[in-house]
Parts: C-alpha cells; sequence; structure tokens
RNA sequence: UCCUGAGUAGCUCAGCGGUAGAGCGGGUGGCUGUUAACCACUAGGUCGUAGGUUCGAACCCUACCUCAGGAGCCA
C-alpha cells in the first residue's frame, strides 16, 4: 500500500530513497532550484519538495501548476530552511495529472460563497479539507460514545409512512408517473410515502425492546428553510432510553455534547488550530470551557421570567405559552449564561403529542439545549408513556389511531417510562470548528432549489 | 416565504452619469533555498439578465435571476 503524508510526516530520522505521491498546492521557482508544496490530504501539513534544476525530470516543471498531481522519488531530509521539519530532495518527478490554467484554486485565498460553487474541488483546500477530516473523526467518536455505553445502533428506515408530528414538511418518494390519475394504492409501497424526518417513532419500538439505542443517519426536510443552521437533507443522532426520565435525558446529552467537544479536541489538535486562527479566534478557549462546568438547566418558566426581567426589548414579545424566538434563546445563552443552556418543561400546547404531559397539565417533559452563536442543537423529551393520555393527546392533534397503531401498541403491551433526543450532527460539528454555515461543513449540500451535484 | 444588501477579468475588489481599472492567478523573461517568494513585461471584459430614463448608463429607474446577512420553521 502506498504510504501517506501522514505517515512520512510523522518520521522520526531521515529516509532515503522514499516515493510521495500528491496534488500541489504551490510552485516556487528560482534560478537554481524549484519548490514544489504536496499534500494527498491525508493531514493539513504539505511537504516541501525541492527540485534541483539539473535534475533530468526538471523539465516536467513548467507544466506542474497548481492543482497538477505528481510522484516524487527523494531523500527525506531535514530541512534546513525554517517553516518546516522535513522536506523531500527530490531524485525524480513526475507528472501524473496536469492542471491547467482553468483550474479555479488559486495560492490565495477564496471566499466560501465561491467554493460552495465547486464543492467537488473544495475538499482540496485548507479549510474544507480540515473539516471534512473532523467530520469523519467526529462521526466515529459519536459511534464510540454510544458503543463504549452498552447502546445498540438501529437503522430506521430511510422511507417511512409515517410522519414525526412536529418535524416539518416531507419529501414525497413515490414511483407514480407524473400528471396520470393515479391512486395512493397504486404506488410502489400501496401508500403515499416520504423521506424520513426522524427515526424516533421507530427508534423508540427498539429503545422498548433493545433497552438503550441510537440511530445515526440522514433525515430529510422539505422546509423552504434559507438559513445558514438549515439544510434540506442533514445526519441526525436519535438516541432512545428505556426507563429514562427527561433530567436522565438531559444529564446524557450534556455528557453526549461533552465526550465529542473533548475528543475532537484531543483527536484533532491541528484541525481545531488552524480554525482557531483563521475561523474563530475564541473556538478553542470557548470549546474548553464547555468543558469545564456543568451545562446550566433553566426551565421554560423561568426563562420566559429572565427575559421579561432582562430589561430587553425584544423585536417578539416574551409571552408564557409561546415558542421561544431565536433572538430569545441568543440572550438566554450568549448574555445570560454565556455557555450551552438546556431550557426544559415547555407549554405542552407548543410541543407534538408524544412528549409526556407534566402533573402541572400545562407543560410537557421537553428540553432543547442551546449553545452560543448556532441555537439548538439537541431537542428531546420524555416520551408519554400512558396509554390513555396518548391517544387523548393523539385525538387531540388529530392524528389517525389507525396509521400510529403500532406506536399505541408499546404503550398498549408493557410500556415503561423512556425519553431521547436528536442531535444535529452538523450544527455540532459547526460548534466544534466555528464554521458558521452549515453548507460548509456538509460535502453536498442540500438546501431550497440546490442540489447540482 | 419575508426584510436588507450585493452581483464589474478565472478569483478578490475599486470605479457610482462622460475613453473599463488594480492585486492575485495565467504567459514570457530575470533572480544563489523559497515559505500566499520577489522584480519586469504581457494577454485577459456582452460591467448578472431584460426593459426603461438620458445627447450619453457599469453608475439612475423597473422587473426578473443568483448570492449573502437577518427573520420565520426546526436539528
Amino acid at each position: 500500500m502506498p504510504e501517506t503524508l501522514r505517515q512520512i510526516l510523522a518520521s522520526a530520522e531521515p529516509r532515503p530513497a522514499i516515493t510521495v505521491r500528491g496534488w500541489v498546492r504551490t510552485k516556487r521557482e528560482s534560478k537554481s532550484c524549484a519548490f514544489l508544496e504536496v499534500t494527498d490530504g491525508s493531514c493539513f501539513r504539505v511537504l516541501q519538495i525541492v527540485v534541483d534544476a539539473a535534475l533530468p525530470s526538471a523539465d516536467v516543471l513548467p507544466s506542474i501548476l497548481t492543482g497538477a498531481s505528481v510522484e516524487v522519488l527523494g531523500d527525506l531530509i531535514a530541512s534546513p530552511a525554517a517553516g518546516q521539519k522535513w522536506e523531500l530532495q527530490a531524485t525524480e518527478l513526475r507528472l501524473l495529472g496536469e492542471a491547467d490554467a482553468t483550474y479555479p484554486l488559486q495560492k490565495k485565498g477564496h471566499t466560501p460563497e465561491f467554493l460552495r460553487t465547486i464543492a467537488h474541488l473544495r475538499p482540496r483546500t485548507n479549510l474544507y479539507g480540515n473539516v471534512f477530516r473532523v467530520r469523519s473523526r467526529m462521526a466515529f467518536a459519536m459511534h464510540r460514545f454510544f458503543q463504549e455505553r452498552g447502546f445498540f445502533y438501529v437503522h430506521t428506515p430511510i422511507i417511512t409512512s409515517s410522519d414525526c408530528e412536529g418535524a416539518g414538511e416531507l419529501f414525497r418518494v413515490t414511483t407514480l408517473k407524473q400528471g396520470t390519475p393515479a391512486k395512493p394504492e397504486d404506488d410502489f409501497f400501496g401508500r403515499p410515502t416520504y423521506l424520513t424526518v426522524s427515526g424516533q417513532l421507530q427508534g423508540e419500538t427498539f429503545a422498548c425492546a433493545l433497552g438503550n439505542i441510537y440511530t445515526f443517519g440522514p433525515t430529510f426536510r422539505a422546509e423552504n428553510s434559507n438559513t445558514a443552521r438549515h439544510a434540506a437533507e442533514f445526519w441526525m443522532i436519535e438516541p432512545e432510553m428505556a426507563f429514562y426520565d427527561l433530567f436522565a435525558d438531559m444529564t446524557l446529552a450534556e455528557e453526549n455534547v461533552k465526550y465529542l467537544v473533548d475528543a475532537m479536541l484531543t483527536e484533532c489538535p491541528e484541525e481545531l488550530e488552524f480554525f482557531s486562527k483563521f475561523v474563530d479566534k475564541d473556538l478553542v478557549a470557548r470549546l474548553q470551557q464547555t468543558l469545564d462546568k456543568p451545562f446550566e438547566r433553566i426551565s421554560y418558566t423561568e426563562a420566559v421570567e429572565l427575559l421579561l426581567q432582562s430589561g430587553r426589548r425584544f423585536e417578539h414579545p416574551v409571552v408564557w405559552g409561546e415558542a421561544l424566538q431565536t433572538e430569545h434563546e441568543r440572550y438566554l445563552a450568549e448574555q445570560h449564561v454565556r455557555g450551552p443552556v438546556t431550557i426544559y418543561n415547555y407549554p405542552k400546547a407548543i410541543k407534538p403529542f408524544y412528549m409526556r404531559q407534566n402533573d402541572d397539565g400545562k407543560t410537557a417533559a421537553a428540553m432543547d439545549l442551546l449553545v452560543p452563536g448556532i441555537g439548538e442543537i439537541i431537542g428531546g423529551s420524555q416520551r408519554e408513556e400512558r396509554l390513555d393520555v396518548l391517544t387523548a393527546a393523539m385525538q387531540h392533534h388529530g392524528l389517525s389511531q389507525e396509521d400510529y397503531s403500532w406506536y399505541v401498541d408499546l404503550r398498549r403491551y408493557g410500556s415503561v417510562p423512556h425519553a431521547g433526543y436528536g442531535m444535529g450532527f452538523e450544527r455540532l460539528l459547526m460548534f466544534v470548528t466555528g464554521v458558521s454555515n452549515i453548507r460548509d461543513v456538509i460535502p453536498f449540500a442540500r438546501t431550497p432549489g440546490h442540489a447540482p451535484y
């Protein structure tokens, strides 16, 4: 197997006669020699390659522009100049694939807006290379968090016929031809089907069998949302735990966030240092801070009082019973707490049917975890386990008992208290990298009117 | 979807009624090891699209398209 640059750059001693392959980032030429900076994507760092002008294969240098792929044979030696520990003294230079002057990535910086238009090339840049290396490691760390705690990974369906109420608009999945009259029974599945907006309801069935489970997969929302925090296709982690109440749920959510922040600080130090330098100066300090103390918990009712007493003039009035607006959430996380904060026990009227009603008759056992800069990254609840209360809530929301009979069965046969939450993978990634637009942490982002790849 | 702002060279931008500009990137030449190298020369444009106002529009007006920031919805 070819050796990666990551392995080569970790060398403790000089190494003669090695082979390096990668893409050229920059070329600097002078009379006697040329310098190439080459990366293979295995890590953030580049390897400087020194090509003596007298070298026979130096005649390919004019064809080697930024973006070209090369294979270089040479000796890894300690670099005599400042700026890098190692460099490769080339003995033979081979051009693998040319990149001509139309190659869009230049030596100088580009705007994220421009790079979004070339999503197939942007992972070759420092910023996006780092983002997607972190994304991969964070996905693995996510599985590790749950697996270490004995949770089972459940693959809930991507195509579903159930609408997880309150989760937004659905994408229709159909094989029916457009424009021809047809009944839902004629469709591929014999009924209307959609891309999933949440695996929660199916996840609950497995929590009520295997105990503690989680899902981690793509989720789809057909909302016409045009913000830096929304995408039509995103990845969500949805743990569901039997015998957990709302407070155990909140504790797990906090541990979950802290575990991942800690894991990325230890496993991706070079990448996070880069983000701290070029994306968000306070990033590492802020991440460190989130680990240091327990997340604050504020009930919805307390939050409303805090907002009313803040002396702030909000654009949207603060009224008990109404949803908290972005400006309210921002005030709580960024001004009042200055860190992650969990808001819990929301008015039941603004929450979906499956959330457990509290004894006060007014609130539901729901919680949102808000972080500075992004807002909600987790939304969860204790689920309604009482058959009569659940069916009454469904009736109140106008839901058909028939469509959800399998869900109601969980309360009919051996019902137990249980709870869970949904975490936006990209939102957590934004929090960890400091990148402020969700389109820049998804390899090929899907947003309204935009799915070019 | 609503509000605000912006679309000028491959990229980043200046020009804001009177002959289309710069830096970077490309090409050519120079330079004793460079670090987004440096120096000189050079090529490169339907000023987002379509109408309108004007003697004259990149510039003013209208509509549309695209992008960004904010809002709503949510993870």
